[in-house]
DNA sequence: GCCGCTTACGCCATTCGTAAGGATC
DNA sequence: GATCCTTACGAATGGCGTAAGCGGC
């Protein structure tokens, strides 16, 4: 059994058990990789894909289990790389990072400005996606932290650490109506106007629903965009009132719109960072979401990490307040 | 990076770092370990080991995460392996198990009996040993189960199931001033007679010792011995009163000694089954432990692995009685 | 007829064993 | 001086790529 081995097989199945364009994407040739699938094949003595002629069209219950542990052991591989590289050079190495608009544009500027400071020799990779792509994207290995507020926690082999709350606010254009009203707003004034907002599965936009129907109510929703910079560009238009997290709201660029708090009228939400259970964080991992999330210390994580996110995890964020942005 | 090469790495690091003797045990040459060793080295731009001189000296700290890692990964290529010889042919495989005396000589036998019956095609290798050995033979995989009363506890690499427990009994000569008492005996009338019994360390001797200790009396124990034919023979001779498992009088072969129960004098002792954490189980491993201890079911087992025997699975075992044997 | 896997064959890289060299205890 | 690791070199193995073959869709 060779490590390469194990990578052919794990690679055609991610590539819908097509061995020429896994070959591609390996930059190798198809016969190559057919040929070590066969010997790994015989030396097991299973098969791993079902053929259907010279076709692969399944894989077989074998195949799936060994599929299992073979991914795991290149990512064990993986780990090693990493462990390598922390102890040849700690403050040298890659960052990748997956998240939404809300959170590259609004929160992580600061984190990461000051991140680069302190690690110059770090490549910081920002992906950008939908709150499932990230979690994909995390899960699978292809990034180390995916940092969003909805849509982690159905992935069973990532790891969520919630970092901070937050409200949301109203966003209304200067002359608005609702700028005129001096007390506390009511969810059934806000439901009288036309409203603009995320989409669903973004930055918390469920607990906005919920809270409409809750009351009862059937909010006005003409437009839903999934980033606040375009939501805030049809609240200028007029389009309606905008309801967005209230940190997409910057005093500076934003003077031509009133922000409302709306702390009373929907529950906070919780933004979250995920990683790959199982995953090697390096020394500057750890600093990152140190920075992002203060109460997240290289300890809190080291604990969460050896609790494996069971039982015992929950009682550690228990313990700890979650700060409001 | 080869598997190859993380196989020579363990196995350095476990033969002391004599790369002369690893080669000589993996039927290799010593060149070539030391080749592929610098190789890795080399790669990961990381010392593993340490040298002065010519002479590799110790593990590096870099090296001893990387090992880690490394027997992980090849622990899990020998599950690939139990993955692929369970669909190539299910009642074709290796059980091999160590334990003690007592359950090698009084316990396992119907049970192993029943299990060659079952799976003429799986080769048995029982392995005797002291508590110690036998959990460490678990621990490293050089064996699938450790079934003992006493040691296991302190590997955290083994997951621990209790099979079921056993009381004490006094075993003495036909003839014994003991046997014409006709009511429950005390620890003070058994501290008063010379004592033969397990050696510190196997069968639940240390239940054995607390019992006394807590009504502040010193038995007189006079000779010591790892098994029970050994207590036997010298009780047989009059050195003094044997205090055995229950299970180890046989009212066929002992027809010359007499057992009386000592369940009221000492707490019973639990003996338990442990393999490796994370281990690929056959279908007949699971067959054989349930012939053991059948209130551990497939179910049941799987369950207590999914828990990583963490909290919850304490949970599993309070809710199942564990058999008297 | 096109796509896709397999077989065949030749080249190159890697591994392994033997033998010699140098350092340490 | 004995032990142990490194370097050097030659033989054998094995992986990889190109080209041809063949079975499905």
């Amino acid at each position: 059994m060779k490590l390469q081995q194990l990578r052919y097989i794990c690679e055609v199945a991610k590539h819908e058990l097509n061995v020429s364009t896994t070959a591609q994407s390996l930059f190798t040739s198809q016969p190559g990789i057919s040929k070590q699938i066969r010997l790994l094949e015989d030396e097991l003595g299973i098969q791993i894909f079902a053929r259907n002629g010279k076709h692969l069209v399944s894989i077989t219950p074998a195949g799936e289990e060994v599929l299992h542990v073979a991914n795991e052991i290149l990512h064990k591989v993986e780990t090693i790389k990493q462990i390598s590289q922390e102890f040849a050079n700690e403050t040298k190495g890659v960052l990748s990072i997956a998240t939404t608009h809300t959170q590259a544009r609004y929160v992580l500027p600061s984190t990461i400005n000051e991140f680069m400071r302190d690690y110059p020799d770090v490549s910081l990779q920002m992906q950008q996606g939908t709150p499932s792509q990230i979690a994909e994207m995390a899960a699978s290995g292809n990034v180390d932290f995916a940092i969003a507020t909805e849509g982690l926690e159905h992935f069973s082999n990532l790891l969520l650490m919630p970092c901070y709350q937050w409200n949301r606010a109203i966003i209304v254009p200067k002359d608005h109506p609702l700028t005129q009203i001096d007390r506390p707003l009511s969810l059934y004034e806000l439901s009288e106007y036309s409203i603009v907002t995320y989409v669903f599965g973004f930055t918390g936009r469920s607990r906005l629903d919920e809270a409409f129907a809750q009351e009862g109510l059937t909010p006005k929703v003409v437009f839903t965009a999934a980033d606040a910079d375009v939501i805030k560009t049809y609240v200028r238009l007029g389009l309606g009132v905008g309801i967005v997290a209230d940190m997409a709201h910057d005093p500076e660029t934003d003077r031509d719109l009133v922000a409302i708090s709306a702390g009373h009228l929907f529950k906070p939400s919780i933004t979250s960072i995920a990683f790959r259970r199982g995953t090697f964080l390096r020394g500057y991992m750890y600093r990152f979401v140190n920075l992002f999330a203060p109460h997240l210390s290289q300890k809190v994580i080291s604990a969460f990490m050896e609790s494996q996110g069971r039982g015992e995890a929950k009682k550690i964020f228990e313990s700890i307040e979650i700060p409001t942005l």
